[in-house]
DNA sequence: AACTCCTTCAACCGCCCGCAG
DNA sequence: TCTGCGGGCGGTTGAAGGAGT
């Protein structure tokens, strides 16, 4: 089956005789600014041939969205920019069961900025300045407690925090994803909010990174692997 | 000056998912 | 239900340039 798609894949724009890799020339980069001006984004791999281009759909794809982008800022990550990256990481990033560490989901927090970019940035940048300070980069926690197997938070939350403010989160409902965790996620709110504790009652999430650390501190008190938390972080 | 080693980051690779037919 | 396609993602690679000797 998987041998099957790659070779769809393989067969569509990427195995086209004559494609060109590696660097990017000035006037190819001209060539593809001024068709996706023209057409806008999307079709990528129709895009390399109508524009007369020699490179594959999908490094089309890649120079448009992380060098030629309009909205892309170019220079060095400022410190209120790292600042952001290592709490995003610290939330979406520092999952116990291993999965993907959301560079895409923590680019879109930080506007201009490529999830490319800020996963080159980490891994030569933060993860070396965070294990000099003898914190583990993957778990956010000093080298000696992480390796403890028995985490130090309750599997069950004891702070009550309402739906709608998660929902609020991002400021724009549509943003939640409509599926039967939803439902799920209802009740564990719901559950979580007759646990008695306030602490988060009355917390309003009108801009998300200014609530960052809470919504951290929510997930440690939490089990990190309850698939709540993966809904919510989808949703972001 | 010449060489080696290290760091950075643009680009590529392989895989996955959603959707349409 | 299956298949192919378009698109997106994280991980990896390798060229280029800087630092050190």
């Amino acid at each position: 089956m998987k041998q099957v798609r790659r070779l769809a894949v393989e067969t569509s724009c990427c195995s086209r005789v004559g494609l060109k890799r590696g660097p990017w020339s000035p006037e190819e980069d001209e060539v593809l600014a001024s068709f996706m001006q023209r057409e806008g984004e999307g079709q990528w791999r129709t895009l390399s041939m109508h524009a007369g281009l020699h490179h594959c759909c999908k490094s089309c794809r890649l120079r448009w969205m992380n060098y030629l982008r309009p909205s892309i800022k170019r220079g060095h990550i400022t410190t209120d920019e790292e600042e952001l990256i290592l709490r995003l990481h610290r939330l979406l990033g520092n999952r116990h069961d291993a999965r993907l560490s959301r560079w895409s989901l923590i680019s879109r927090r930080i506007p201009g900025r490529t999830d490319n970019e800020i996963k080159n940035y980490w891994k030569t940048h933060l993860s070396k300045k965070l294990i000099k300070q003898g914190i583990d980069p993957r778990t956010h926690k000093p080298f000696a407690s992480s390796s403890s197997t028995t985490p130090d938070y309750p599997a069950v939350n004891p702070n009550p925090i309402a739906k709608e403010a998660i929902v609020g989160a991002t400021g724009e409902d549509d943003h939640f994803r409509c599926s039967d965790d939803l439902n799920f996620l209802s009740e564990w709110f719901a559950e979580v909010n007759q646990a008695g504790d306030e602490l988060f009652s009355g917390l309003i999430f009108d801009s998300f990174s200014n609530h960052v650390d809470d919504i951290i501190l929510m997930q440690e008190q939490t089990n990190n692997s309850c698939s709540a938390w993966f809904d919510f972080e989808s949703s972001l």
